[in-house]
Parts: structure tokens; C-alpha cells; sequence
DNA sequence: GTGAAAGCGCTAACAG
DNA sequence: CTGTTAGCGCTTTCAC
């Protein structure tokens, strides 16, 4: 039933170099019969090579690594698509681990996935800054492995590893940016948890922007929130009462508290006030009144992080890259020209 | 740097066989002190075994394959998570395709997981009824390769392999229901895609809960939706004009839908009218009115189907497996008693 | 207690 | 144009 490459020798008569040679298509003169009748033979066998023998003398698996905090966050199943489908396209497949936010998961699981063999890693860790310890033994495993790496989103801590990612400082500029441009002076800010850099980098852009127009930067009208709905509702409490006329949400979800919260207060979404947030979640199309948001190209930035640890395989020693990927604004229902009462 | 059971073997001035025996933990009588001192040397070296290699003998690679049409789904990517975690706590891995919908894909995915030696699938197909070329094709590899299987969620026509699903009757009766027993007696549907077998599931637990209150079927007050937040839109445009009191809309996109267009006709929701959702998609609670809806447990789904998969490996004999999930209600804030006006 | 040897399915020199 | 052979890293019988 399951026929390797020796049934195929044996029935078309040949040794299993030949079979192995015409079934790899490699340029090599073998008769044109004998080529044929092998590829009718191995079709009628069914034929499928086992890739694990193959992996163990070509020391290629075709298998990349795709180690992730949690693959039911969509910013990372949409990564992972993007990953998937590119790889698909280039004959990898692609094993995932959720590391769920456990910095010591991401370790253990490198060392499964080493030891399975992958070609590449593609890696949004779970890592923090203070795990040091793992963090050493991680990039350890890297180096004695000499594995290609890419790091998405999050860098690698202590370590430069090629790295797409997205300009998370562009993004808060562009959407206070949107905000100041439609008259807006008094701009709250809603931020992320301090720990994040990405969250940090979006609260510097809503400062660069402000500094732009030179609107001084009012420290009251920063609210640090922890990207969960509920900072969203109580950050926008405060800052209502302290009379924004528009907020700076530093994710989506915060941004759909606050507005929660501000019609809860009275207050007519796009005309008393300003909303906008940051991610472009799925949900920001379907609200009754959509959400105007700083979109980031995931999907691409997945099929990105594909293509370069390809390439870094390929072609070990080409040069480290640092990719950046720029938002861009989508303007929907919850932000309008600021009207004086 | 790398290094194989030879270089501790060497080492350890042992035979290679001594080194297998005592790193996987074999029955055998090997001397205290050589096994402690082969561990000390591979945790030195830090050896990581080759799987590949492994896998050539035993015949078993660890990795299971899923197969599903779209990751970015939030469906399908809670349900991988479930599978993701299950897999992690069992030792196995997870290679991932996506089939975009496309059920050839499902074909050519499947003859590389075969290749790449999986132990096991687990699909939820892309496959309709009308490919019978592929269908074919596709439980022919799975018969000659005796390939563990697993369906989640839609079976693989033609042939029962064990699956694990949701009853969406049962969900589609709760719904309804709840609109009954809150004393709503003209009740509108607004169905899925007539050719998806779930959709119609749903509907049928719809039926089955008016026939309970002997509430007459009234085909006018159905409207065929395709799970389109649009469709959720002019059903419920079309329905209000009908005088219903309440819509079960059979996905919450189309709830969504259904929402944003009673507000457009100055309906309160929960007052003057009551919608229903399905799926509990994670934006539900997020609403300014939270929604009632039917729960699917995707990720328990997800996790029985791998365990279901792994006991499958193990006990090839074990007898056919049909899971049925049970929904539950989420009452939120979108349903309320029948007031008469 | 430990080792030699065969073999998993395949590729890749090297011969002929 | 095709076959012989060695070997990838590991497990597993069988012998010592």
C-alpha cells in the first residue's frame, strides 16, 4: 500500500538512483522511455515521498517555526495567514506554538522545534526584558543552531535579529495628526500598558504630533490605560470631564469603552466628540457607527516575515534587515471637524 | 557545535546504543554511573536529538496536520488554539494549512501532510458535496495511507470519519426559545447560506422551537441571509416592516447588522424589538449593547478533537467517534420581555 | 551491562 | 545513460 522509492526501482526494473534522479527532475540523461515509464509507474503507486528521509540527508525539512503568543488574537491569526499562504506558495509548511504570553514557553518550545529540525523561525516572542536568563539560553540555542531567525512585532531582547515590525510611533503621529487637522486642540490620550514598546511608541507619535502644532503637551490629559475595554470607559470618563474634544485611543478596544462611556455621558459621537483608535479590528467595520482607526498591514507583514526568513535561509549571509511597515489612516464615523460650543 | 548521539557516544567513550537506551529512558539495566555520566555529557553538549532521524525508524513524527479554510476566521483560530494546546500537552506539534475555501486545496495540502509523515489530521473541510472527483481522491489517500482522522465541524462527504461538531439545531431552538419564553410570538429569521449544512441546522432548531409553542410557521417571516453583515441589514429592514417583535439572525455578523438597521428606523433594541445572534465572535460583549447570542465552545472543540485524533493514533481500533458540542445561551443586553403596544 | 550491526527511505558521489 | 555504494542520525534486535 504505502510504496517508497525501492518498489518503484524494483517494478520499473531500474535501480532506485534512477527513480530518485527522474522524480527530482535533475539534470541528468536518462533515457526518455525509462523517465516515462518511472513517472507512469509512480503515479499508478501512488507514490509520495517520505520527506523525512529526504530532511535527514538534505538537512532541509522545508519547515518553518512560527512561534507566536496566542494564535486567537487576530493580529496574530492574521499574521500567521499571511505567514502560511506565503509559504505555501515557496513549498514550506509551517509549525505553530502559542507561547501564551509565557516567555520560558518560547525556549521550550525552540528547543522542540530545533529539534524537529526546521529550516527557519519566525518569532513574535513572549520574552520580556527581564527574563534574562532565558532570554541568554535563548539566543544560545539561535547561535549554536546557526538558525535563521526573524522577529515580528516584538524584537528579540539583547539581540538583532532581522525583524519586520510596523512604525507604531508614525501610527500615533498620523492619528493625532487626523485629529489636530480637523481642529481639534484639546486631545486626550488614552495610552497602552507602559511596558509595551509598542504602546510607548504610539503615545511619543501623539506627542510629536501635538509638538507639531505646537499644542503643550498637558500630562492631565494622558490617561494610561492597559488596552482592555475597561481603561477605554474610565480613561474616557476623566477626560470628558476634564473637556476634550477629541481622544487618541492607543488600541481599538479602548476606543470602543470610550465610546461606550461617551454616549453613556450624553455625548454625540463625531460631534461632541472625537474618537480614534488603533489596529483596525475587525469589529471597527461592523459598530453601527464605524470606527475611525490607524490600520496595520498584518496580513503583509506576515507574508513579509515569510519572504526574508526564505531568503535568510537561501542566502545565509546577506545583510540584516530592519523592516517597517507604515499605518495608514482609515477614516470612518467617529472623528469630525471640532465645532466651539 | 551540533551535535549527534555519536559525539556523546565518543565522549562518553560508550556505544551509541548505550546512549539511546539511557536518553529515552529504556527498560534496561545500564550502570548508574554510565547513565548519569551520558546525561551530564548531552546536557553539556547540549544535545538536541534529530527528529528527522527518529522518525525514519519509529515511524511516528510527533506532528499532527490541521486543515482548515481560513486562520484569520476567529472561529477557525480559537479552534486551533484548543488543538495548539491539547497538542503542546501531549508532545505533538502542529503543521497548519489553510485551504482558502478552496477544497482542491484540501487535496494538495493533504498529499504534502502525507509526505511529511503525519501522525494524524484534523480538518474541517473545504470540500463540497458537489467535488466528488476530489472527495474521492481525497478519502482514497486517507484509506491507503491509513491516515488517523479527524472532522471538526463539517464532516468530509462521503465517508464517516470520527468527528467533533456543534449541535446548531440545538443552538437554533435555544435561540429561539428565549424569544419565546420572553413572550415574543412573531418571531423573524434571517438564515445562512442555503448550502451550508449548519446554517440549515440552525434554522431547523428555529422551526422546532415555534412547533413547541404551536406558533404557526410563517415562511414570510424568513429571510435568506448568506452571514454577510449586509444581509443581516435588509432581513431586518424587510422583517421589521413585517411587524415581527423579535429576529434570531443565525450568525452575529448579520445580528450586527440587524442592530445597526433598527436603530436607523428608530427602533430600540431590547424595547421595541429583540435580536438574537450565534457564535459569541468576541465583538458581542464589546457592543455599546452587549448581545445575546448562542455560544459555540470552540476552543473545548478544538482540544477534544486533538484528543480525539491522539487516542485515534494509539488504539487504531478504537471504535467511531461522533461528538456532538452542546451551545449554550448568552443573554446580554439585546433580548427583553414582549411588550405589547 | 554493553556493543555490533542492520536498517528506516532517501540523496549524491563515483564508477562503469 | 544507469548502477553501486556510502551515509544522514537514530532505534532495535541479538550477541557477548
Amino acid at each position: 500500500m504505502k510504496c517508497t522509492i525501492k518498489d518503484i526501482a524494483k517494478e520499473a526494473g531500474v535501480s532506485i538512483t534512477t527513480v530518485s534522479l527522474v522524480l527530482n527532475n535533475k539534470p541528468c540523461r536518462v533515457a526518455v522511455q525509462t523517465r516515462e515509464n518511472i513517472i507512469k509507474i509512480s503515479k499508478r503507486l501512488h507514490y509520495k515521498p517520505n520527506s523525512t528521509a529526504k530532511a535527514l540527508v538534505t538537512k532541509k525539512t522545508q519547515t518553518l517555526g512560527l512561534i507566536i503568543p496566542d494564535i486567537s488574537n487576530p493580529f496574530f491569526s492574521e499574521l500567521a495567514k499571511g505567514v502560511e499562504m506565503e509559504a505555501q506558495k515557496n513549498n514550506y509548511h509551517i509549525i505553530f506554538c502559542n507561547s501564551n504570553q509565557n516567555g520560558k514557553k518560547d525556549l521550550t518550545n525552540l528547543e522542540l522545534l530545533i529539534s524537529k529540525q526546521i529550516d527557519g523561525l519566525i518569532i513574535s516572542t513572549s520574552l520580556n526584558n527581564s527574563d534574562t536568563k532565558y532570554i541568554n539560553q535563548f539566543n544560545r540555542l539561535i547561535f549554536e543552531n546557526e538558525l535563521p531567525v526573524v522577529a515580528v512585532d516584538r524584537k528579540i531582547p539583547n539581540k538583532n535579529y532581522d525583524t519586520v515590525s510596523l512604525d507604531h510611533r508614525e501610527g500615533g503621529f498620523l492619528a493625532t495628526m487626523h485629529l489636530l487637522e480637523l481642529g481639534h486642540r484639546k486631545i486626550g490620550c488614552i495610552t497602552g500598558p507602559t511596558d509595551s514598546d509598542s504602546a510607548n511608541e504610539r503615545y511619543k507619535g501623539y506627542i510629536d504630533a501635538l509638538s507639531l502644532y505646537d499644542v503643550p503637551h498637558d500630562k492631565s490629559l494622558v490617561y494610561h490605560g492597559d488596552y482592555q475595554i475597561n481603561s477605554g470607559i474610565e480613561g474616557c470618563e476623566e477626560l470628558i470631564k476634564k473637556g476634550v474634544s477629541a481622544i487618541f485611543a492607543c488600541n481599538d478596544m479602548m476606543a470602543c469603552g470610550a465610546i461606550r462611556q461617551a454616549r453613556l455621558m450624553d455625548k454625540i459621537i463625531g460631534k461632541d466628540i472625537s474618537i480614534i483608535g488603533f489596529d483596525n479590528i475587525s469589529i471597527c467595520e461592523i459598530l453601527d457607527q464605524p470606527l475611525t482607526t490607524i490600520h496595520q498591514p498584518v496580513y503583509e507583514m506576515g507574508k513579509n516575515a515569510c519572504e526574508l526568513i526564505i531568503t535568510l535561509i537561501n542566502e545565509p549571509r546577506s545583510k540584516n534587515q530592519l523592516i517597517k511597515f507604515l499605518p495608514t489612516l482609515i477614516k470612518r464615523a467617529t472623528t469630525n471637524t471640532y465645532i466651539e460650543d
